[in-house]
DNA sequence: ATCTTAAATGGACAATCGTCCATCAAAATC
DNA sequence: GATTTTGATGGACGATTGTCCATTTAAGAT
């Protein structure tokens, strides 16, 4: 597994073992273009990675074979074995991408968002529900490794991670909002508040998931704000976060 | 698809063309025992729909193949073909069955309900976050077939008609509650109230299915009624249902 | 007891699966 | 320019997939 760790950050370092002169010019090439070998060998590793993900966005796991992942890919059939030793292996890097490119969306958008809790809630919320996010490609995908991570220890993880990153962050929001509004059992309102918001915008994904056409991104954040309003007047209402004065 | 319309029912007649006196002898056959021919007939059909939910929910659909379906069963490689005209036609019946099977038990607890409006939404709260619904192998099925549901529109409208029937008594519920309680946009709040619990509901799932072990189902319970406590304060409290004085 | 009928069996079958390697191409090094 | 090194290729391979049918088995009817 750690061997995928880095699977789509920069080339690494062909030889390891250099030192001195060698260290040199290896540090040389980083610096020019990190060698046209490597930086082939990094983007067809990343074009199977990206036609495993469309593959099983398009067709489903069960569908998605070497031969589908080759012919999207336009490589040849050997190349899953010589980068990620098997078929398997590359759908866990696959599974492991996709989980870090919304975490990276996620974390982008949040930097954007103003320093009030609940500002910071709506952000997350908003952003969930924002096309970028929650698109047909990604449920599609998100869903059909979650319907085999029972089975796959290794893509259960990814999911674990999203989960305790994104949890974190809405624990630390509704912490301070609690405090703020004075919440008789703080810690407990705290959890809960964190939990049923994280549980609301999964069911929202679910809908999405079984009718795409018919869902509206600005009802289903209305719902949450509405359940967030009931148990949190003073600092938000049916249009989101109400600012601080 | 109709053929497996009534797959899980009673066992049907076997000559539907019969009449005068042979119609005679196959009703005195019908209130005897249906005749131990369609008896077996319809025991192994069951026996493969339930071969198949145990592979799915053990080892993923992905790795539910014709030959792991037979040697659960212990029937033998032809009754697939025979019965089901393909494993894909069995899947889907399996699919079908589980479905039902999940709301003929939640009907069966609604029956023994209280008539307020809360405490039929509790019921339905608690009995969806039940152990006899909400454990693992229902879980680990659930999110399988949905999984590939996308790409399987016969397995996504099973997850619509238990969406449907579900979303209609909650909302029939929920309408009451807002009435009485004469909350203002009657009509948005009641559709709100609905769409938001169920939403909460299937974020709970998808906890029990990452985090079976941790899951703690009066949390789960809880949560929810604490949303619904903070938006009908007189009808719901953290313990579930106020019951009308 | 005999005949009829239909369900059950299990192996044959082509198609497809994922893996692996001998070979080739070209970038990096000298 | 010659040599080394390493990624890329695509076909061979055995295993496994789902389908189908000739045959067997036994229940129901006479």
């Amino acid at each position: 597994m750690a061997r995928w760790a880095n699977h789509h950050s920069l080339p690494q370092q062909a030889d390891p073992h250099n030192s001195g002169e060698n260290l040199r010019k290896c540090l040389e090439n980083w610096d020019r273009m990190t060698g046209k070998r490597e930086q082939n060998r990094e983007q067809n590793r990343l074009a199977l990675i990206e036609a495993v993900l469309d593959s099983v966005a398009e067709k489903g796991i069960s569908e998605t074979s070497v031969s589908e992942i080759i012919q999207r890919a336009g490589l040849s059939r050997g190349m899953i074995h010589l980068h990620f030793g098997g078929k398997d292996n590359l759908v866990q890097a696959a599974a492991h991408y996709s989980s870090e490119e919304y975490y990276d969306g996620l974390d982008a958008l949040l930097q954007t968002a103003g320093n009030s809790p609940q500002e910071r809630i709506e952000m997350i919320v908003r952003g969930d529900l924002s096309e970028r996010v929650l698109n047909r490609r990604n449920v599609s995908i998100w869903y059909a490794f979650r319907g085999e991570s029972r089975n796959r220890r290794a893509i259960a993880e990814h999911s674990d991670t999203r989960d305790g990153r994104l949890r974190g962050m809405v624990h630390n929001a509704f912490s301070r909002i609690v405090r703020e509004a004075g919440t008789p059992d703080a810690s407990g309102a705290a959890r809960d508040a964190t939990h049923g918001t994280l549980a609301l915008l999964e069911g929202m994904w679910t809908d999405f998931l079984l009718h795409p056409d018919r869902f509206d991104r600005q009802e289903a954040a209305r719902i949450i704000f509405r359940f967030l309003a009931a148990m949190f007047p003073a600092h938000f209402s049916l249009q989101g976060a109400i600012l601080p004065r």
